[in-house]
DNA sequence: TGCCATACCTAAGATTAATAAGTATGAAAA
DNA sequence: TTTTCATACTTATTAATCTTAGGTATGGCA
């Protein structure tokens, strides 16, 4: 059993973000598992924060919601709008620029 | 004005120990000033979190302490422990774990 | 039949940082 | 000389965001 990677609070909306800005849309149990896949279970995101923080993002206007029914069982499908698409990249950037202070500061080794 | 980069909640721990590490004992405000400069200003720790952070790991057995008398003012001088000297490699393993899957997630570009 | 994966949801609690306010010294500027 | 600024510490309140822990429901498989 591995050790389950903690989200620094404050990454969930841009992991949100960037895997609909790659994949289109997706809908909230498919990015647990995209993410799951990705980190080979290393990191899990939990539903709890999921779901808030996609309706948060919606209710921001940076997301828009389709439902649809599949195998009998409700999906919300999310894209990001254009405000989203902006917000996305304002987040990377802040993203970005945090690890890269962190680098200075840390000395990160990154394989 | 520069904006002021936000802390992702969960790394002022890692910081404060890393640069203890490096530097073998520093205060508090040697601490917010070390970051400022070694970022250029982007990242500003608040002393309503580091001064917080800092008896927090204090209690948690990570820190030690020595008071000084400096030019007439306190100074809280402060190193790291035994234990706080693995919590500091945990720490950062956890951080490198994080920063990596936030690699294959969202693509960093870091210059 | 019962369990598991899928798919959504929310309430309560914990953690952690930001905001804002306070105390105090000493040096420099007005 | 009075005020302002940098130094140096402190704490209480608030805010943001995640975890834990529950809940509902469908459909497939053992």
């Amino acid at each position: 059993m591995k050790k389950q990677q903690q989200l620094y609070k404050g990454s969930l909306s841009a992991i949100i973000m960037k895997l609909l800005e790659q994949n289109g849309r997706m809908y909230g149990y498919e990015i647990t598992q995209k993410v799951k896949e990705i980190t080979v279970g290393e990191m899990n995101l939990t539903e709890g924060a999921l779901y808030p923080a996609l309706h948060k993002m919606e209710a921001d206007g940076f997301l828009d919601v389709e439902m649809e029914k599949v195998d009998g069982r409700i999906r919300k499908y999310y894209k990001l709008t254009e405000s989203g698409i902006k917000e996305t990249d304002n987040k990377m950037e802040e993203l970005e620029n945090f690890v890269r202070n962190m680098q200075s500061i840390v000395n990160l080794k990154l394989t």
